[in-house]
DNA sequence: CGTGAGCTTGACTTGTTTCAACCAACGTGG
DNA sequence: CCACGTTGGTTGAAACAAGTCAAGCTCACG
């Protein structure tokens, strides 16, 4: 990423208002473009009332950090700005079980904006850079303008049905159709965001996210994505999937 | 509407004025109880201010009934106030998943205060007797007490921390663990409303609701209990359980 | 008395995991 | 520039956890 970006990082207070549109480029589109809608009205609140005690830290990690561990810095609320990261909460003997993908424009979780998180880690699955607002800002911020908590309220409950949904396929749905629904739910989000080129999507996933995030085995997920791909349902090669006979793919996800 | 209990209660109009003290007497205990508090706060309302347009209907309802249905009445929130109930997603083909149990005390959904509920159904386990508030009266009411509103919102995070541990069950775990954990998790949220005489509960729930929650099937869910009371875990009859040995039953969970 | 809902048990089947070997791509340092 | 470890993906054989099918039982209820 081009860009003074350097100075978004983390705590020189240099930067220039320019940067801070550009490192939100990718989610500008988003309807809940959290991200900028904060930083917007946090600058806002500066220029007119007191000084600082608001900030926010842009940061970027390498894939496969880990952006943000469990209770460490409880009171921060991290937002993706640009890159895949992958919430999950781990178990004893290795096992793993990611809850959500996040996408540019996506908190942590909504839940984080009231609540420190308990027992959930979340880590870059590409380049990832983010920017950590601090909680009681966060907070006052949506106390202060109806509209914005409304749309986080919003958000809130979206991202409720989607685990609702997660739980659904865990419990009661086979491999192929986990898998597809995977695929159709992401697709679907990458669209709204305008993330999608006639059904071609960047896809930085590994097969043991996916593995991770449906509850399968990485092999099997090998297995299933190969009959997949012979059955030129989707095509996968270069981080990138398209979804070439996406009536068959939603007949196989159960509707 | 101060208090024709009769009202209240729905269809039979016998019941007398202790009987509204009664139907909340269970969930008194709980912390967030909300019917009472809802119930109160509307009251001191309706004193003060305008008569009416602020009405809370109480019912009950027989065991294995239907309480709420997806779109039905999406104005509507529903608290139980007396009994078990189960909030499912039906799939084609028979398929059901139970993504909560409700308690006494228990919204049928925290995210219901605030948006309509999706596709989702709410079936009652025992006989039921429940009040449905009307979303813009709950409303108002949280915007008007802050008090109210932390309280809903921290009970939120909390549904939500327990939906993700239904994601890590259903994704990676076996079907002893995911069953010993329904059981710890159930004791637990009793014996917070003080629904538990020495490690002995009410246990109204049949082995397809059990099925339904863990994703498993029935017949699955009789043998691995079976196990469980052969080795003197629990102790299941008469529809009530007891834990004997919570020690095993907590290591058999996985922590 | 009959009917239906619920539970148990056993034999068999199946979807998924486990294990293992192997290959390709990539970055790093000698 | 090559050797090497790491990470990711594929494939096949064998093992296993859970599902399916089926029969028989109890119990409550009208």
């Amino acid at each position: 990423m081009s860009v003074p970006e350097q100075k978004l990082r983390g705590l020189d207070s240099t930067a220039p208002e320019a940067s801070s549109d550009r490192s939100c480029a990718t989610c500008a589109s988003f309807p809940l473009n959290l991200c900028a809608v904060l930083r917007r009205k946090l600058q806002a609140e500066d220029e007119g009332t007191s000084p600082t005690s608001i900030e926010a830290v842009a940061q970027k990690t390498p894939a496969r950090r880990t952006i943000f561990y469990g209770q460490d810095r409880p009171e921060l609320v991290p937002i993706i700005c640009d890159g895949w990261a992958a919430s999950y909460s781990a178990l004893p003997g290795g096992r793993r079980q990611i809850l959500s993908f996040l996408l540019p424009g996506d908190p942590i979780s909504m839940a984080c904006m009231f609540q420190p998180m308990s027992d959930r880690t979340v880590v870059a699955v590409t380049d990832v850079t983010f920017c950590s607002f601090r909680r009681s800002d966060v907070q006052a911020l949506l106390f202060k303008h109806p509209d914005l908590f409304e749309i986080v309220i919003k958000s809130w409950v979206e991202e409720e049905e989607r685990s609702a949904q997660l739980i659904v396929d865990l419990g009661r749905r086979t491999a192929d159709e986990r898998l597809s629904r995977l695929i159709l739910r992401l697709a679907d989000r990458l669209a709204r965001r305008g993330m999608m080129d006639n059904q071609s999507i960047e896809f930085p996933l590994r097969q043991h996210h996916i593995a991770d995030a449906t509850g399968l085995t990485p092999v099997h997920v090998s297995k299933v994505l190969g009959e997949f791909q012979r059955k030129d349902l989707i095509r996968l090669n270069d981080r990138s999937l398209m979804i070439v006979d996406a009536v068959a793919l939603r007949r196989i996800s159960g509707s």
